[in-house]
DNA sequence: ATGGAAAAATTCATCGAATGCAAGATTGAT
DNA sequence: ATCAATCTTGCATTCGATGAATTTTTCCAT
């Protein structure tokens, strides 16, 4: 009996017609969405005007997209990054839980980023309309079990203390910030600096209370604080 | 010329019976809501329904909230203590960023659930009906530009370094993670007491990066992080 | 290539949230 | 009692979103 091929290969890079089709149209109806919002506006522009205008039926555009702020935005439901996942569950790369955060949040930004030019765009029309804003947040809600799968994962091979609620809320606090960064310096250069920088100011916020007065690094607060 | 009251007193607790009535009926409303969703759920419950069982029309309900699902969580727009608010700008209570954070998210769960009943139906609910929760982060962003201004206002006072766009969302994870505690505690005692604890979490894990292999307080490390 | 299975697009109907407007009712001050 | 301000209501409408049934397109085996 020859190994018979899973009826249902899913093929990530299936590139029969009916795939490559459907990519363009999905990227056809996030443009043009983008354009026509950028343009007037958020609720100025209906879905029906949107599928007009990429010559799709509103019913199909529906079954693209849950939602027009999901078209406006171009979400694409891009997971973490399997091997950087799989380090992070095995107590990886580095041990240090606050460091692994980071090289997880970088991971979500790649992907996050990965059209850059359809990034920025989307990014502009969140500061135009702060609606879209809140699907961001809705974007890490759905990510949410996967997270909280990670820190169950790790937490045994690596032992931590903090909730998966608080750890969940820390990596969309670093997306957030490094994200904002990247705005205000006009998109220039990558995400991922920003971050970096993200990381550096979380640090200095806890630290700056743990030893206040710039007295160094035997301030007995920290031992008090940290073993409380 | 006596003085004359300015024209329209903003008195915040008139007691007109315009005033008792428009309280009583947004009572009844959210209590509705609640009950009915609690039944039956939050897309079998449409707001016609809640308003025939108010004995109110539909039209109304919409004068009384923005949305159906604010109705549900029973939103009230109630915004930061302003003694706490005006503290916090004056660089204090303590001088420390992160314990004077912690003392206004304080201040926000107490308005936040002032009414103790309402406010546990509404985070059941919210456990049940996840589409809820994000009117949760809906909240944060309304008080958004009201937490930058106390920011840019501590600033000159206390300098920081953090933006006011990490310490936004730090506090939304102090908020959410404690009112997440609480939750997972049976709402028993006070949610403040989980807000401390939220705080030690977050301490800890920025704390086990900085200095990390439990050496204790005179480790290098912490310095050398700190101050980089 | 061709016929038939699978997938996707379209048509059509429908629901419900949300808003604007104008007319009617209630309350508050004089 | 009167008049203005405020609140409620009914009505019409727009638009986002979903379900079901039908037609079109793609795919694959022969």
């Amino acid at each position: 009996m020859t190994l018979p091929v899973p009826a249902d290969a899913p093929d990530p890079d299936d590139v029969g017609l009916r795939e490559r089709k459907k990519r363009a149209r999905r990227a056809l109806l996030v443009d043009t969405a983008q354009r026509l919002v950028a343009d007037h506006g958020l609720d100025a522009v209906t879905v029906e005007l949107i599928g007009a205008e990429a010559g799709v039926s509103t019913r199909t555009f529906f079954n693209y997209f849950e939602s027009k702020d999901d078209a406006v935005l171009g979400v694409e439901d891009s997971g973490i990054d399997p091997a950087v996942a799989q380090a992070f569950s095995a107590g990886g790369p580095s041990g240090l839980l606050l460091t692994d955060l980071q090289v997880l949040v970088a991971a979500l930004l790649q992907r996050f980023a990965a059209n850059r030019e359809r990034t920025v765009r989307a990014l502009r029309l969140m500061e135009a309309e702060p609606r879209l804003l809140q699907r961001h947040l809705v974007w890490m809600d759905r990510h949410k079990s996967e997270l909280h799968a990670l820190f169950d994962g790790r937490r045994p091979v690596a032992p931590f203390s903090a909730d998966n609620e608080l750890l969940t809320m820390l990596v969309l606090t670093l997306v957030r910030t490094a994200i904002t960064a990247w705005e205000r310096s006009g998109y220039h250069g990558d995400v991922d600096a920003h971050l970096s920088e993200a990381v550096a100011q979380l640090i200095h916020v806890v630290a700056s209370d743990i030893a206040p007065s710039g007295v160094g690094p035997s301030d007995a607060t920290s031992a008090e604080r940290f073993h409380a």
